[in-house]
DNA sequence: GATGAAAGACTCACGGA
DNA sequence: TCCGTGAGTCTTTCATC
């Protein structure tokens, strides 16, 4: 990708609040012609700029009532371990993000379950089932204070 | 909110990995008519179950070359900290979220920024410089093991 | 980047199970 | 109440300049 442009990145934050706006539409706030503002985007998407669109669904609406951060800490030495609590992770639906952090911690887990009878079951049957793992905290969100609906875009 | 039957979650879950795919289509992979499929969509959004629609952008490639999480602790006894705290984040682009955790933390805040400068910054002119805040721990995202496109919704 | 045109999608009012 | 049909309108998308 070249660079991105003033326009290119009100597009993005334009399709960023709200993904389903129509190219007509999309095309008239940045007073470009449809089919300029459609290039344009399928630049965007072919550069990977654009990574994908998605419905945000409201997590108590579809019955996920609890969410919680989990830290993780890996036995050391065992590189093995590592590889296989990275492939397991992509099969347990209930974590949707896992990073590894710098610092005390190995990895944060952000997870989304139903209640706290599945989220027991999902500490007991999965994390600590799991060979390697030496440490487990989870904290439980209480209330989202922000909760922003995209990336700080640089202002155009 | 009456319920969400089999078509429902089918439509949630196709919606919520693509966001921007025809109603025509959508109605097809339902084996619904187009209309009755839009009804069902809009009534799901009506109804609050979906909030809006975005386009997912990757970090890197819009200059957000680092992402932190960064707990936050509040002093005692300072109702109106608080409110004051989280009046400000609202104007905080770099925050994109901010949850109040159960456990030894109060809040837990994840930061995209440019670079470690941008982060430092960060810091120093806003954090740092609120009244109220006793403690900072900040925690860098080495490598994202895992990014769920969306939630883990029952299956149909 | 704009224009223009063909193909297709969106969306609604209506009638039926 | 929910679904399907049909039709008008708007959108998408591409070739062309």
């Amino acid at each position: 990708m070249q660079s991105l442009d003033r326009t290119d990145l009100r597009l993005l934050a334009i399709l960023q609040a709200e993904g389903r706006i129509t190219q007509a539409e999309l095309a008239e706030r940045v007073n470009l012609s449809p089919s300029a503002c459609l290039r344009r985007v399928q630049r965007l998407e072919a550069a990977g700029v654009i990574v994908g669109y998605a419905a945000r669904i409201a997590p108590e609406a579809v019955g996920l009532g609890l969410q919680a951060f989990v830290r993780v800490q890996l036995a050391r030495h065992e590189g093995e371990a590592i590889a296989r609590f990275v492939e397991r992770l992509a099969g347990w639906d209930e974590v949707v993000a896992c990073h590894a952090l710098s610092g005390d911690m190995d990895y944060l887990l952000q997870v989304y379950v139903t209640d706290l009878a599945h989220f027991s079951r999902f500490l007991l049957d999965r994390l600590l089932n799991e060979a390697g793992v030496a440490d487990v905290n989870s904290s439980f969100v209480l209330r989202t204070v922000k909760c922003a609906p995209g990336l700080p875009l640089p202002p155009s």
